[in-house]
DNA sequence: GTTAGCACTCTTTGTTATTGAGTGCTAATT
DNA sequence: AATTAGCACTCAATAACAAAGAGTGCTAAC
């Protein structure tokens, strides 16, 4: 539908654009080496494009602006692909270099490292831990009335919970009772286990436990998994460098949204497998009006247990940061699923 | 060395300035009620006092505007007690109606609150870790090569870290070794532990344990505590709606020193006991010359183990965030010395 | 179909004038 | 001797205006 010529002009605004956040105007674009044709042709084209909807102005006599449809059709249509720099993938790379084994470490460090490769701000959800099997299970007294609750996944996740026991309960009888789990429970994915407990194990608890009744609950208590996955971040202040925000009520608006964990949660929770941009009034967030989110998912094996995600302007480099995170998921998922994967 | 006449204006001026973040001119000072002079009485005066270097001016003919000198002055000596609104009380009494017990869910509650309440941003450090003692070391081998260390303390604070094991070392020699030092650890305060390990418990593992110069060493990993407290942030970006920071450098050399968490943990941690007020550059660093930072300790007992900052532009309400921070600080020590100290 | 040429639009920038809140100083008043 | 009224002066802020420049749309020529 659209002419060869039109895409070009097209992509060759939206480059121009998201290298110098100017409106682009005819005469510039017509100096430009790709274009052989004059001003006059390009204003023709540039009013068809922008009749199209592809393309906005400013104000009356102001140049070209990509508009939400002309990302999305650079995006889908026109990206040409981006050759990292070797300094990029060394610094990509130097996050799984050294031996951190800690998950938590390498995604918050990955967050980091991503965030000042695209002067953007980076989000990284996980990495999950419901599908993760359980290691163990533990109870610590801490007194009459509390005790602490852990959990250790075969990923090496740990998760604590203070739980209160009711003076009904004898401390001896929970630890009765944690044996018993420890027994039946380790390698059961953390998302079946109250099933699994009703199901298989509270039958065994009931002959062994005195104080049944009770002890579930705390059991059940202490299972309560945290609602949602953590997040990382990095870069948040990096959206005021950029021009669109120079504006002190946008910026806040947005920081205050990306400081709502919350709301970000849910953008990033749907995601699926995969990269996906997501562009300005798609998010459907009237705070990301300006903005662009980026998506991609990682996995250990084959499943997809978070996601990494750059948030810029719609003005994005959105060539160079899809490659990036192409490079980054894949290493991220590799490194993620030797270590975890096979025990 | 002030004449009351003087105390009394340069009162009004930072109490008018505070309000209004506008330089105050001699007309509508003589406006006020506690004003019985004139214009032109006020005039001199306000010479005087910008010759004694508590006021200054943005331009010749501009009104007066406090120095960071007038600030100290004020905060020293004139400070007007604030009564605080029945509202305000029952909002900081909330953080500790609920029933909660994890005592880091109740600081960043607290932060949270605090932040709200003053619409500047609140940090919180600790409570630290390092004076709470031992109540449990649990290792979790993960596989043949890593292992979860955890460590309970009397508080309920759960700390874990991954360790390496060499393949030299049987998992069963670690286990015995954990049982051990369970025995004889219990109630250590962890910056005593290693310590203690090296005086009192080598002898004994050495005796029992096999690889004894390898487990050792894992042990000595394990218990490596994190460097620092945690912090927590209330408000982050609440600074965005302070007039003085709607300067786009401004407001982003401040965030990201925010963020930055080393510089906040520096400037927090030598905070001594009780409440204390930095006024812009007292505070040593560039990116809050127009801040301040107010700090108060919170206890367990007689312990101070944390505290709790609220930072402001220096055209803060004093009055208000000392007599807030000085009822939530007291509050939260009494909850904790209540919930931890008697065990 | 393409492009040169031109009138027109709108932002940006700079200049100038005006207003108003404020000061400092002097002289009059208490 | 301290206070205050009065006045000349300063400076930021605002508005009004002009000129420049980058851009457009349209028409007519190529």
């Amino acid at each position: 539908m659209l002419t060869d010529r039109q895409l070009l002009i097209l992509q060759v605004i939206i480059d121009d654009f998201i290298r110098s956040a100017q409106p682009v105007g005819s005469r510039s674009l017509s100096k430009k080496e790709e274009i052989t044709f004059s001003s006059a042709t390009i204003r023709n084209e540039m009013a068809d494009l922008e009749d199209l909807g592809f393309l906005e102005k400013t104000h009356t006599s102001s140049g070209r602006v990509p508009s939400e449809k002309g990302y999305r059709y650079y995006v889908d249509h026109l990206l040409s692909p981006h050759t990292l720099k070797m300094h990029d993938i060394e610094l990509v790379k130097s996050v799984f270099a050294e031996k951190i084994y800690e998950l938590e470490k390498i995604v918050q460090k990955s967050a980091k490292i991503l965030s000042e490769l695209t002067s953007y701000t980076t989000i990284v959800l996980g990495p999950g831990v419901l599908e993760n099997k359980l290691r163990r299970l533990q109870i610590v007294p801490l007194n009459k009335e509390t005790a602490i609750a852990i959990i250790v996944t075969d990923t090496g996740h740990v998760e604590n919970k203070m739980i209160t026991i009711p003076p009904s309960v004898d401390v001896n009888e929970i630890e009765k009772m944690v044996n018993i789990l420890n027994e039946q429970l380790i390698g059961v994915p953390l998302v079946e286990l109250t099933d699994k407990i009703y199901r298989e194990v509270a039958f065994l608890l009931s002959r062994h436990i005195k104080s049944y009744d009770e002890v579930i609950k705390i059991l059940v208590q202490s299972l309560k998994l945290p609602g949602h996955e953590k997040m990382f971040f990095g870069g948040k202040t990096n959206m005021l460098q950029q021009p669109e925000f120079h504006d002190i009520d946008k910026i806040r608006t947005l920081l205050s949204m990306i400081d709502h964990e919350k709301g970000m949660f849910d953008l990033l929770e749907k995601s699926p497998a995969g990269i996906h941009v997501k562009i300005g009034r798609e998010n459907q967030i009237s705070a990301m009006e300006n903005c662009s989110l980026i998506t991609a998912s990682y996995s250990i094996g084959e499943e997809k247990v978070g996601t990494i995600a750059i948030l810029g302007p719609t003005r994005m480099q959105y060539s160079r940061v899809i490659s990036l995170l192409d490079l980054f998921s894949h290493d991220l998922s590799s490194v993620l699923t030797r270590l975890y994967q096979n025990k």
